[in-house]
DNA sequence: ATCATCGTGGTGAGAAGTGGGGAAATAAGC
DNA sequence: GCTTATTTCCCCACTTCTCACCACGATGAT
């Protein structure tokens, strides 16, 4: 399971270092996309496999399908850790995400999520104020 | 399977360089036709036999369904890859996707896509910011 | 205090992407 | 039917980028 928050850097070639807790689940490859509200999802190979099928399920049919399965599919990259532990982030998602020199890592149960670290401080910020009206919310969805 | 985004250019002969990830499935050859959006679809010969049954099977009585299966049939076209891993794009089909000099793959699960950068930047910039709203609508379906 | 572990930066070898030239094959014209 | 012209395909060469390895510094534990 993954829980935490890690605040490590990405250097000029785009490599962000895995925080050591997270890296026995990753060491047999790792799959980035992009993720919701701004940041990068990191998924185990069988995490993914999971969310791939479903998304491969959608109706092609259908515009809004197809834009969903584009964003997570097309923006799908594996990724191996090297022997220091670190990943490589293709260009397009550290656009994509914003990402800078300072990112955080975060674990989030079944995936990691990639977030630059204003971005995050940003929305932590916004979301602490609300999280008493955020959980009355919450709570008709059963928990 | 097919999954990532790569930035890739298109010479003066209407070459194209495919991903190197991408090359051992389709060292056996592959189909290219018309897709959705504005882009191209490649697929696999397995792949490409599984879609045109279903094309096959779509009631001929229908005149959006012969017109779908026009544009998806008849615009199919074979092509092998040369000993760089390129694939030669037929006029007409660079015309239809309105392809110039630089060219995106992307990878979606069992086809390609090949996508003017321009079209694919455009696409995405609208996309990107209905994502949430269209995670929303597909978290119906538990992803 | 010393050692081990982790995070970070840099360098070099190899592979991948790109462009051009030449040969073969096809098509057209005399 | 032969020659010429054009297109297509194959191969070679260059450049860029990626990956793997190495090294240093910092932090924390024994």
């Amino acid at each position: 399971m993954f829980i935490g928050e890690y605040r490590h850097t990405i250097d000029e070639k785009g490599r962000l270092a895995i925080p050591v807790k997270f890296r026995g689940d990753l060491e047999h490859g790792a799959i980035v996309t992009r993720g919701l509200d701004g940041c990068l999802y990191v998924y185990t190979a069988s995490e993914w496999q999971k969310l791939a099928d479903k998304l491969a399920a959608l109706p092609m049919s259908q515009s809004k399908a197809r834009a969903f399965a584009r964003l997570m599919l097309a923006g799908a990259m594996d990724v191996e850790t090297d022997k220091q532990g670190r990943i490589v982030l293709p260009e397009y998602l550290r656009k994509f995400a914003g990402l800078k020199k300072n990112a955080v890592v975060a674990g989030l149960y079944n995936h990691l999520e990639i977030w630059d670290e204003k971005t995050w401080d940003a929305y932590k910020g916004k979301t602490e104020k609300d999280s008493g009206e955020i959980a009355e919310q919450i709570g008709s969805l059963g928990v």
